[in-house]
RNA sequence: GCUUGUGUGGUGUAGUUCGGCCCAUCAUGACGGGUUCUCGAUCCGUCGACCCGGGUUCAAAUCCCGGCACGAGCACCA
């Protein structure tokens, strides 16, 4: 009786909590190769980061290769641009925090799609076509076999050649190279899908040494083939394409790889990421470049200050559903939050201040000591000096209307007279311990303020806010965070001399 | 139209393969409170979900059948 139960008892899983991303199938340690296959049509996004940071969490996780594999084999539709190249290598580096294993630009190894295109028409896989586009998907709609398919294999060589061929007769549109898939799939996009088409678009990497350009599915394939990938975890808007693919591989008789998916993804605040948009966007003067900080390009957030652990953390946490999902900024700006936080060293900054002027001949203290850190005290104090009497205190004008007492943070409790002298508006100290809940508000003496520039966002347009920054000397780069405000990062100098910061978040 | 995928709190996510440990996890968010001389951080509390309808079963988020909703592909783009 025992005996007949234990077995049972042995197969009783425990449901755990998974941690992470789950395990990749028939993954063996030191043999994964996975890949990230961007078009260089400009910088990479905050959705191209999914695919940057899954497929190289896995690759570090299997103690595999990561490819970076540029597709750009179109000159017309999605042309590459040049700097992309640079960018998104870059982009990737920052991102995943180390470099691709392997590089590779789709346009440097035409040959080897042409020779593979050659020979797979010499051995009847695929063959040429010369019915227009709307003829073939009208065939296609009605499960038709269009009359090239009938052509020898002989004859498809000789098309073949012609479509190569600059002087020939074959010109863009005129004919493209189809795989041999059958026209009796119930799924349409699978019937004889098109694998190379003839550009006369020259290219920005390799000029017009090519004619005949692969699409995609074929490019895709073959490369995967080449380089023996054995994972392929992309977006399942691309999940026709594996069944394409799977239908060549057949043939070639090649072993495909795994394929995970992933669903669409927007952001509350951004829609989507369409790079071809966002390009005319900024062609139009909507935007101020690529790294304006509106825009939900990986060089925007970087430049604001995000932190790409963040970012990893961010993807690794929404997992690898296929649900079409949309997320708000705020989910990430919390990971990113925790990430800075602790080296944000805190500064004040004052916009559009008003200057109040106290007299101080009563009061002993000679300056103010803020922590550099409140929860980190051992990061050390900033000091106020007060200098003389009078002394001049910048708030901002948001503060400065109101009617009622204000404590100006760590030091004293004021209230403000709304007359004007020539040096500002009056104003009392009227204790410098606190001994009530009068409103905080931050504020600078004079003598600590130098002029500043704080870059944000404000109803969809950029702002650039002029102000006043606590004199320090952090670098640029530094993320601070301004107190009451939030994060912001210290980016330059202005021409005027004013230091420049881009807010992050809050 | 054909093909294909997805439905768990406001937003994401775990659990679904192999039904019971799930009156359902964690994060984020909202709300309330403690602490703090930042509108930050932190601590405590509260809110809130298995798309719908049948079926199988002692037992269903999980299995079966049927609906519904939303997305994607059917480009000589990627």
């Amino acid at each position: 009786m025992l005996e007949a139960e234990a077995p049972d008892a042995l197969e009783k899983r425990v449901k755990e909590r998974r941690e992470g991303l789950p395990e990749l199938p028939n993954a063996d340690k030191g043999k994964v190769i996975l890949r990230f296959a961007p078009n260089p049509n400009g910088p990479l996004t905050l959705g191209h980061s999914r695919g940057v940071i899954i497929n190289s969490h896995y690759a570090e996780k299997y103690d595999g290769k990561m490819i970076l594999r540029y597709d750009d084999t179109d000159t017309k539709i999605k042309r590459p641009e040049l700097k992309a190249y640079d960018w998104i290598r870059e982009d990737f580096t920052w991102l995943a925090g180390r470099k691709p294993d392997i590089i590779l630009e789709a346009s440097a190894r035409m040959s080897e799609y042409l020779t593979h295109a050659k020979q797979f028409i010499e051995e009847d896989y695929m063959y040429v076509c010369t019915c227009t586009a709307d003829e073939f998907k009208q065939l296609r709609n009605d499960q038709q076999e269009c009359p090239c398919r009938a052509n020898s294999t002989l004859k498809n060589s000789d098309l073949w050649d012609q479509m190569n061929d600059k002087e020939g007769g074959f010109n863009e549109g005129d004919a493209v190279v189809r795989v041999r898939t059958g026209m009796d799939h119930t799924n349409p996009a699978l019937r004889d899908w098109p694998a190379l088409r003839i550009q006369r678009a020259g290219h920005p990497k390799v000029g017009e040494k090519y004619r005949v350009w692969p699409l995609l599915d074929f490019q895709s394939a073959v490369e995967d083939h080449i380089q023996e990938v054995t994972h392929i975890i992309r977006g399942k808007d691309l999940m026709d394409s594996t069944r394409k693919q799977k239908l060549l591989y057949k043939m070639a008789g090649w072993n495909y790889p795994e394929t995970l998916y992933w669903g669409r993804v927007k952001v509350h605040e951004f829609g989507g990421f369409s790079t071809s948009q966002m390009k005319i966007d900024i062609e139009n003067g909507n935007f101020e470049g690529w790294d304006d900080p509106r825009l939900p390009t990986l060089r925007a957030l970087r430049r604001r200050g995000y932190d790409a652990q963040a970012i990893r953390q961010f993807w690794i946490d929404l997992g690898l559903t296929q649900k079409d999902i949309s997320v708000p900024m705020s989910t990430l700006n919390s990971l990113n939050a925790k990430a800075v936080d602790v080296e944000a060293p805190r500064l004040s900054f004052v916009r559009d201040p008003r200057t109040v002027i106290l007299d101080i001949t009563e009061i002993e203290l000679t300056n103010v000591t803020l922590p550099v850190h409140p929860e980190h005290p051992a990061k050390g104090v900033r000091e106020w000096p007060l200098g003389d009497n009078p002394l001049k205190v910048k708030i901002t004008s948001e503060d400065f209307s109101s009617a009622e007492g204000r404590r100006l943070k760590d030091f004293a409790t004021i209230s403000i007279n709304h007359q004007e002298t020539e040096q500002g508006w009056k104003g009392e100290i009227i204790h410098i311990e606190r001994v009530d809940d009068t409103p905080i508000i931050h504020w600078l003496p004079s003598n600590m303020a130098q002029p500043a520039v704080l870059v944000l966002e404000e109803d969809g347009e950029l702002v650039s806010a002029e102000g006043l920054l606590e004199i320090n000397d952090y670098p640029d780069g530094t993320v601070v965070q301004l107190e009451r405000m939030g994060f912001a990062i210290l980016e330059g100098t202005e021409e005027n001399g004013a230091r420049r910061l881009v807010r992050l978040h809050g």
